[in-house]
DNA sequence: TCCAGTTAGATGCATTTGCATGTATACCAG
DNA sequence: CTGGTATACATGCAAATGCATCTAACTGGA
């Protein structure tokens, strides 16, 4: 017995379609709350998380997908409004680790209770608790590594 | 009873990553090839699905959720490239009409070629074909209206 | 017919992105 | 140690984006 492949484009369309209303919504509430964008608050989430230790710029390239020139130059840009801090890295001469401030993680805050709230609103609403399971474990397997035996 | 509200974070984050996961690697791809990107491809698209009728400039905004200047310099660079012509709209002074050409037929087709690869490779080996039904539907709901009583 | 308000689309300007490349340090084979 | 390669990060330049604003044409009411 075979089972038909399914079509991609049948998960991919409404998915990029969801991705960009529900980010759109989420980036038009902070801008105007006159808070920053999403990008400013992904970078300084993971900072926070990492606490005292920092994290270098080529780990928040993979943490947030973004190229090298774009985690250097969005560090320029949370630098400059004082959100971080760059300190030479001790051990590489090459490289540096980024702290977050106090006056980051507090704008970081801010922008959770505005995208925290828009979220509620766009997503939560379409769904009961296991639809929203189901959809949350489907959309994980798009992220594990494919089955070898199917590529 | 009480069903406990679903976090829509544990749907956001897997989508959101997903999305640039998937999208980068097409435009990897499209890339590589030599040809333009998605923005153009879902452009020519809708027009070549317009027909010979054609589409208004805010018709697209509608059908690709991009802004009006967004549509405007869009079809700038496909005209300048010769994938498209804009008309004069009869009867509406204000407006025109925009029409695919073959060329730009042409190009989505190369573009289709590319687009519908990466997705077999990125998306389809994830998925029994269930799944993928299941996915696509979940999908699907957070586009339609929410339910009245859920807001 | 005329004016006020609305809609279609374009565009100047500042910011952001993408790409290619540059600089400096680290690592390693001989 | 030395020269070659790889890694970390920055940056000049061109293209794309976001925002505000502009023009032109439509619409509806007095």
């Amino acid at each position: 017995m075979t089972t038909s492949a399914p079509d991609p484009f049948a998960v991919w369309l409404p998915l990029a379609r969801a991705h960009k209303t529900i980010l759109t919504a989420v980036e038009a509430a902070l801008k105007q709350a006159g808070l920053p964008g999403l990008d400013w608050y992904d970078l300084l989430w993971e900072l926070e998380c990492a606490g005292d230790a920092g994290l270098r710029p080529y780990e928040l390239q993979d943490k947030l997908l973004l190229p090298q020139y774009g985690v250097s130059r969005l560090a320029d840009r949370l630098a400059k409004a004082g959100y971080l801090t760059r300190q030479d890295c001790s051990g590489d001469g090459r490289g540096q680790v980024l702290l977050i401030t106090p006056e980051g993680a507090e704008t970081r805050a801010q922008i959770w209770a505005v995208y925290s709230d828009t979220m509620q609103q766009t997503v939560t609403p379409h769904f009961s608790a296991g639809e929203a399971r189901r959809l949350a474990d489907l959309l994980e397997k798009l992220l594990r590594p494919a089955p070898a035996d199917k590529i």
